[in-house]
DNA sequence: GTGAAAGCGCTAACAC
DNA sequence: GTGTTAGCGCTTTCAC
């Protein structure tokens, strides 16, 4: 009964079953208003013509589309995914639709991307953007003053929007405190590119760590990656040069941990007999390395659902105050750090 | 000059610099016959109020959309991003943009993710969902009889639908090939849930490969993993115990190998002198591990790339017939199977 | 309880 | 070249 190529409005639906199109959307809207008997023929109606109502059309006329947009960037960095996960779970909960934008690279202009959200209507929008550079400043510039709610995720504190987000310079003093409880004094820091915000912050944390346990932190300790397992590997090359007589070394993220691990191994330095190692992001194969990695995991999917609860918080009273949601990491303990028995 | 709270229509800069809403469409769809003077006028005009025109009104009016919908299933596992990734990016060159709808498990009942991509007049979809067990047949199910176009990434060949893919069994037979060239000859399997269509293709790769050579492939070679290291870890104990003579093991993702190589080290086997391994996604982290692993590589945002190209295909010709779009995984040699030297 | 009328922001088809 | 007239599919407001 399907009229092909033809979409299956609500005056089908109305037609079809002799009420108005007000009535039809009544029944769907749930609206208690209408008659038992009306509300059953109309459900009929909708399941014979299997209609799909047409949210555009909703949108449009209802001045809301129950859609929130999230900005994306940078998806193939860890963590982008399961933020994302948590975001489109609890949007789901709450009965929201997701709608999504990517930044094929993070210095991208942002100007496009979030046109594209807007021009559909969303109620709100998530940044889910690393704070790199002045990427989080050229957001801000775009964002129509006001015009709807956003919430940063992991970036964009105190920049007078909502944000969601860990605090990475406590986590990383405490992976130092960690190291300096199991007599560690001579510790290395392999960092992100410093142009990022989490990378300076953890650094900040890896210095202060070191400074409240009264150890040295001079810059020949520190070595400047890119994220990448490659990068790390360079940069234990050139710590080992600078520091022969390190005895830890903290890496600002998992996979330049795991580069680190290969060169130390190739200098035949037993971990963590000579050199204890940790890193930070807990991905899933920190566990199986060789020896198995400490790292410090971050709520990452539950940043998401709580960037949906803070965005409705805002969508639903737009005089609601901006609100700074500081959620926990946690230091993951393995043989990388202590040893195996 | 902003009307807070307001959007600004095409009204308001039609009214702004005295033309109509016509001419405004016109000047915003780059339509050549409006006269110079007047367009500058307009496009000054969008500038001043930056308005920021409604692409809902726009697809309700023009009834096409240029959006497609991408269906994602299993976002956590490894690849889907990367897919994504190239299905945004040839999107985004062909002036597309790209709707997410995410099933939050692969064996949930698609109908309401899929709605909500039709609700919001997608000109086509692209399942990127995994095919496990009626997973895709339940997709098919949920299809309106051709009213959309519908490409399948990594799955549903020959489903009456066009796909792009690997051929799974073929990859993993070059594997098979890879060992047998190197003396192997007592190959184990560890397998992907065999509910997966991807995985059974990659068990058929691995007993054909066997086959070719001349070698065994009972069943107490294989075991069947969940795709987790872990699971990994428990089959090769398995294996260990039921064929304790093997000399290279075939698993059917990289985190399984992780997870198993942790045990051949564990038990004292040095690998690969007394086991080979190699393992099937070649992961960021597979270089990195100990040893590197060999590993099968698959052209994945290439995929994603191409699945655009051939949506669109389908949606400028609605006429075009079903393809199939094979593409090539390629080997990727390191020392888990050759050694160091 | 239900319906009629107007409008959401835009484009298509036709005038001029 | 440019304006006018109808919609697109739905929701709102206000009748009855």
């Amino acid at each position: 009964m399907l009229v092909p190529g033809r979409r299956v409005t609500i005056k089908d639906v109305a037609a079809y079953c002799g009420v108005s199109t007000q009535t039809v959307s009544r029944v769907m809207n749930h609206r208690p208003d209408v008659a038992l008997a009306t509300r059953l023929k109309v459900e009929q109606a909708i399941a014979d013509l299997v209609y799909t109502p047409s949210a555009l059309a909703r949108t449009l006329g209802a001045r809301h589309s129950d859609t929130i947009g999230v900005l994306l960037a940078g998806m193939a960095y860890v963590g982008t995914t399961q933020t994302l996960t948590g975001i489109v779970d609890e949007s789901a909960n709450l009965g929201l639709t997701v709608l999504i934008a990517e930044l094929p690279e993070v210095e991208i202009d942002p100007r496009r991307a979030i046109s594209a959200l807007i021009e559909r209507h969303v109620d709100g929008i998530i940044m889910s953007v690393p704070d790199v550079g002045r990427a989080v400043d050229r957001i801000k510039a775009v964002l129509r003053d006001g015009a709807e709610p956003v919430v940063f995720v992991k970036a964009g504190v105190s920049n007078g929007y909502s944000s969601v987000l860990v605090d990475n310079a406590t986590a990383t003093e405490e992976v130092v405190d960690h190291l300096a409880s199991l007599g560690r004094s001579r510790i290395a820091y392999i960092s992100g590119p410093l142009s990022w915000h989490e990378a300076s912050d953890r650094w900040d944390g890896w210095r202060s760590g070191m400074d409240k346990h009264g150890l040295a932190h001079d810059p020949g300790r520190l070595a400047e990656g890119d994220w990448s397992a490659q990068s790390g590997a360079d940069a234990m090359v050139a710590l080992l040069d600078r520091v022969p007589d390190l005895d830890a070394v903290v890496a600002a993220n998992d996979r330049m941990a795991l580069g680190a691990m290969h060169v130390l191994r190739k200098n035949g330095l037993r971990i963590p007999d000579d050199v204890a190692i940790a890193g930070f992001d807990d991905i899933p194969e920190a566990p199986w390395s060789t020896p198995p990695l400490t790292s410090v995991r971050q709520p990452l999917a539950e940043m998401g659902r709580e960037a949906v609860r803070t965005l409705l918080s805002h969508v639903e009273d737009p005089a609601v105050g901006v609100q700074t949601v500081p959620l926990r990491a946690e230091l993951v303990v393995r043989e990388s750090t202590i040893g195996s028995s």
